[in-house]
DNA sequence: CCCCCCCC
């Protein structure tokens, strides 16, 4: 039987902060530590053979190989990952050293015995401190720098780092708290608040990443504040001291039982030179717009395509919850010649600029069906980048700004009112002849169309201030306002515009009806504003209606029936106005002109 | 300690 031999004299260097490779070392005692609570953790007397360390600790992951007696009093060991770390006030404490990965190299019942006499290490010698050059282990001395960004004295974090053993994400769990991961940031939430019956605060989450698995971390308040910033998608980072916790199932869709929670002793710092370490890259699983029909309601879907329409900010109350929400509706296209709508929330609906079309990259976004459409949004945990540096952005940029997208044919989103690309064109004229709004559900289309006659008689109402709430109020006099749906009083009201208007296409002309928004828009103007003028200002309210007279616009129409006692008629909302595109509206004529004719090549 | 993402 061979034995390994053991690396003599190893454990002085290791603990005076040295770092060797793969040290061969010996098990002389294994026991349990009365520690507190659930957390059970097993302390080693190691030795090499010339000194001895009664001071080392298993990481928790290796309890089982404990429980399955594979490592029993003489066993042979061989180290593959460890940290040393001062324990005790300030770090002035004794020095441990934690094993978080090892290989038997001989069972204890081969080896049968103590090899050597070892000794404490405390006293070694200084030969046996300075690396030997000679050495079959690969050493190093302990870089002396100082990390940046180093918002905490600590001790275990430096050392990790210098010697660049870092613990698995994999390897967490809330029964060891001794540890730094080295991980990539992939997805970062914004800040958002909260109150409720528990309290209120702020938080912000992430996604964690590292060649082992992934973990959710959140940074409650003071954390937050102090994170924020310094967290961003893509950086890597080491990071110590969180929480543990075991995950939500019914909130993460990570691969993890448990999540983090940073605390006020967490440390988090950037680590700047990731080239040779294998901390993975965010993968992009690209689909094709078009393959997007055939996938799964509520599926994740990472996609590139061109911003090729943006839609208004939108603020809207869940009816559910109460809570306000602010969304961005937009429109991607890519050379699958396939078109698909995209939501985003907060503030990357409130930021995002889409009048320069870039290209957007999403990776986990959602599938919402709809009317057997399929749309896409940006949820928790997915990402989007603007204009990536990428090859696939660079082609597609190319592709679009030759008129790629000029005729995308296949529309993977349900028609919507607010949507527009799939709007069809249609003339008024048309829409009657059609019965368009006779169904039970309305219909939409859209159409290019001047403006004729704007009324200023009920262009305005006032309404209950309250912010979810539109309705109409009641003048009590001495500057009193009440909301029946709210069932309270105002000292003040807010104008809502409800405008009627005549527009004509080439065809015929239609009595159509334009709420807040939309009037806002067209006159140019905010509803308060408007109803300032219509109530005190006649000259200004003339200026501002006719001003809109004789102007075209792109309308999309929402057409219904509506029954008025026994009257039934047939009704026209506006649901976006938008400047004419000439050259996509001069592709619908061409379009058209071909069908009507036969004439014309096929693009 | 959050965990909401509507509507059509």
């Amino acid at each position: 039987m061979v034995l390994a031999s053991l690396s003599t004299g190893v454990i002085a260097r290791i603990m005076h902060g040295e770092v060797v490779d793969a040290p061969v070392l010996q098990i002389l005692a294994i026991k349990k530590i009365n520690s507190a609570a659930d957390s059970e953790r097993y302390r080693i007397l190691i030795s090499d053979g010339k000194y001895f360390n009664s001071y080392a600790m298993l990481a928790s992951q290796l309890n089982v190989m404990q429980h399955n007696g594979e490592l029993e009093e003489f066993t042979i060991v061989q180290l593959d990952k460890y940290v040393t770390s001062l324990v005790g006030k300030d770090g002035a404490g004794k020095r441990v050293l934690i094993i978080s990965e090892l290989t038997v190299v001989n069972p204890g019942a081969e080896v049968k015995s103590k090899i050597g006499e070892p000794v404490t290490y405390e006293n070694a010698a200084k030969q046996d401190l300075a690396p030997k050059p000679a050495a079959t282990s690969n050493s190093k001395p302990v870089a002396k720098k100082e990390p940046i960004h180093n918002n905490n004295n600590n001790v275990v974090m430096n050392s990790s780092i210098n010697s660049g053993m870092t613990h698995p994400i994999s390897s967490l769990s809330p029964y060891q708290n001794k540890w730094v991961i080295k991980a990539r940031v992939t997805s970062k939430s914004g800040i958002r608040t909260w109150s409720n019956a528990r309290g209120e605060g702020k938080l912000f989450s992430m996604d964690l990443m590292d060649e082992s698995g992934e973990i959710r971390a959140t940074a409650f308040k003071e954390q937050c504040d102090k994170f924020y910033d310094l967290i961003q998608v893509d950086s890597v980072y080491y990071i110590s001291k969180c929480q543990l916790k075991p995950a939500n199932k019914q909130y993460s869709s990570l691969n993890n039982a448990y999540e983090m929670t940073f605390s006020g002793e967490t440390v988090v710092q950037l680590c700047e030179d990731t080239d040779d370490d294998p901390i993975p890259e965010i993968k992009y699983n690209l689909v094709p717009i078009s393959d997007v029909s055939g996938m799964e309601n509520k599926a994740a879907v990472d996609t590139i395509g061109i911003c090729k329409e943006v839609g208004e900010l939108q603020s809207f109350v869940a009816r559910t919850t109460n809570k306000e929400f602010k969304k961005r509706d937009i429109t991607l296209v890519d050379m699958s010649n396939s078109a698909i709508s995209l939501t985003l929330w907060g503030d990357d609906a409130v930021n995002f600029d889409g009048h320069v079309q870039p290209v957007i990259l999403v990776k986990g976004t959602r599938i919402n069906e709809f009317n057997g459409g399929k749309s896409l949004s940006l949820g928790g945990g997915s990402i989007m980048k603007i204009n990536p540096d990428i090859p696939e952005a660079h082609k597609l940029r190319g592709w679009f700004d030759n008129g790629g997208g000029d005729s995308v044919a296949n529309m993977v989103s349900a028609r919507t009112g607010g949507g527009s690309f799939s709007t069809e064109w249609m003339t008024l004229k048309d829409a009657r002849a059609r019965n368009l709004g006779s169904g039970d559900k309305p219909d939409y289309f859209q159409c290019k169309a001047v403006v004729h006659i704007v009324k200023q008689e009920n262009a305005f109402y006032r309404a209950c201030p309250q912010s979810d709430c539109n309705k109409k109020v009641v003048d009590e006099g001495n500057d009193q306002f009440r909301c029946e749906k709210c069932n309270a009083l105002f000292p003040n009201f807010k104008y809502r515009l409800l405008i009627n208007m005549s527009i004509g296409d080439w065809t015929s002309n239609r009595w159509v009806s334009s709420f807040n928004e939309v009037g806002e828009q067209l006159l140019g103007h905010t509803s308060q504003e408007v109803g300032e003028a219509l109530e005190n200002d006649p000259a200004k309210a003339e200026q501002i209606f006719s001003a809109l007279n004789f102007t075209s616009h792109i309308f999309k129409l929402r057409c219904k029936n509506e029954v008025y006692g026994d009257m039934t008629r047939n009704k026209l909302t506006v649901q976006s106005v938008a400047p004419i595109n000439h050259k996509e509206y001069n592709k619908h004529l061409l379009k058209e002109l071909q069908e009507l004719t036969g004439i014309g090549s096929s693009n």
